[in-house]
DNA sequence: AGTTCTTTGAT
DNA sequence: TCAAAGAAC
């Protein structure tokens, strides 16, 4: 018996290979593992519970089965695979990109029973640790990692065949749907929903992503980064839609995909940054403790419309804008002086995308810890990233509901309004100019 | 994937 | 007087 290991059904060779070639049938497993499941929010929980449902459906419909289990990844995986009277059984897992000691793990499990592990998938177009320096080192910084990429190429993707022999299996039932907090709406789960999501962003805002993706008052953006972190489609099928087309749209976006491949490879290579500092000096930055400054944060109210803009669309959505997310872990760190896991975790907890390596190195470049090398020290203004990107104020209103009635220049600076603060919005929690300089202090002591 | 202060040159 | 460009942080 033998296994393979794959997230991917759109898309996916191995189970394409195991389809055409054999009487002998596939199970599709999905493990959840506890141990990479932490932290998990209830989004990404609910969302998965329903991608699980939508793949069940879709392997039924071709005659195949789904199998989720839980806990311990190696035994399970090796006591699902006693129990299964196949050939060869295809494991698809959350390991995540620095999950190859996982993988290796199973591996010598399943050995020891005399079966064999075929890696052959990876939820990223390039495997993590596969794009290499010419003397064999990962790559440190993210602009030659990306032309190496580029050049080291992706397969292309595989329409599935219409019809598939597989074998019919018992069905496992998915994790049980938890309970979404009151107002919390997700997106639809499943690949079906990624296609079709993406099919539309191609034909409609693609060709604006790079004049466009800044703006969170206008909401191009593609939304695809929940249906990439479940694998609900690869990212091979949008290389190939973006490489026929041409235009600075598309390879603005090819940009951020290559930004999503380089921070697996960095995770893949440095475990450990998932918790700690990529940059260990930067471990010496004196911080303050989390509080009610911290509690301010998490629930959109510190006074500064554009970050409690963005922090209550989190807790709406699951979801919050790139161009948000920034700002507000800017906010977090440099205005309020909270070291930056405490934001990742609360961004883990609500994002329904949370994806440890995007998520965590996200959060390093943030803190100034990440593999930017950063000459200087990047502060953003919250009032002038406000007026930049919500000029008309579109996005604050929207999520702000007690500035739905302000216009012009104090929306993002309310507490200059003629009128003052509205009522029942907080005042400034902190005077941004002189927590800049601060925090410009504190770093100083830390490089000098 | 930043901000702010200064200089410059056109109005 | 002020926008654009450049340097410094």
């Amino acid at each position: 018996m033998w296994f393979r290991r794959d997230l991917r059904l759109a898309d996916n060779p191995a189970l394409l290979d195991a389809c055409e070639s054999g009487p002998d049938g596939v199970l599709a497993l999905f493990v959840l593992d506890p141990a990479l499941w932490e932290p998990a929010g209830v989004s990404r929980r609910w969302y998965l519970s329903r991608s699980l449902a939508a793949l069940d459906a879709s392997l039924r419909r071709r005659g195949g089965a789904l199998a989720v289990v839980h806990g311990d990844p190696v035994r399970e995986v090796v006591r699902a695979a006693r129990a299964v009277d196949a050939s060869r059984v295809h494991v698809a897992a959350d390991y995540g990109p620095y999950g190859h000691g996982r993988d290796l793990a199973v591996e010598r499990a399943l050995a020891a029973d005399g079966m064999e592990l075929v890696r052959t998938g990876s939820p990223y177009a390039v495997a993590p640790g596969r794009v290499r320096t010419r003397s064999g080192a990962p790559y440190q910084v993210f602009t030659p990692f990306s032309r190496a990429w580029a050049e080291h190429g992706w397969r292309a993707p595989v329409d599935p065949p219409e019809a598939a022999r597989w074998l019919s299996l018992p069905h496992t039932a998915a994790a049980p749907e938890p309970r979404l907090p009151d107002g919390l709406q997700l997106p639809e789960a499943g690949e079906e929903s990624a296609l079709r999501r993406w099919r539309s962003y191609l034909d409609a805002d693609l060709v604006d992503y790079d004049a466009e993706r800044d703006r969170p008052d206008l909401d191009s953006t593609s939304h695809m980064s929940v249906h990439l972190k479940w694998g609900e489609i690869h990212p091979r099928t949008m290389l190939a839609d973006l490489a026929a087309r041409p235009g600075t749209g598309p390879s603005a976006y090819r940009r951020e995909l290559a930004f999503r491949e380089f921070y697996a490879d960095v995770l893949f290579h440095r475990p450990d940054s998932a918790r700690g500092y990529l940059r260990p000096q930067l471990a010496a930055l004196e911080y303050d403790e989390p509080g009610d400054r911290l509690r301010a944060w998490q629930e959109g109210r510190t006074g500064f419309p554009l970050v409690d803009a963005g922090m209550r669309q989190l807790r709406a959505r699951g979801w919050m804008h790139n161009r948000v997310r920034m700002v507000v872990a800017s906010f977090l760190v440099k205005d309020l002086h909270i070291e930056w896991q405490h934001g990742a975790r609360h961004f883990m907890r609500w994002l329904v995308d949370g994806d440890l390596a995007s998520n965590m190195h996200g959060w390093q470049w943030v803190a100034g810890s990440g593999t930017d090398p950063a000459p200087y020290v990047r502060v953003f203004n919250p009032v002038v990233q406000g007026r930049r990107y919500d000029p008309d104020g579109t996005y604050v209103r929207r999520w702000v509901s007690e500035l739905a009635g302000l216009e012009g220049r104090c929306l993002h600076e309310p507490w200059t309004c003629p009128e003052g603060v509205p009522d029942g919005y907080p005042d400034p929690v902190v005077d941004h100019r002189s927590e800049r300089a601060e925090a410009l202090a504190r770093y100083e002591r830390v490089s000098g």
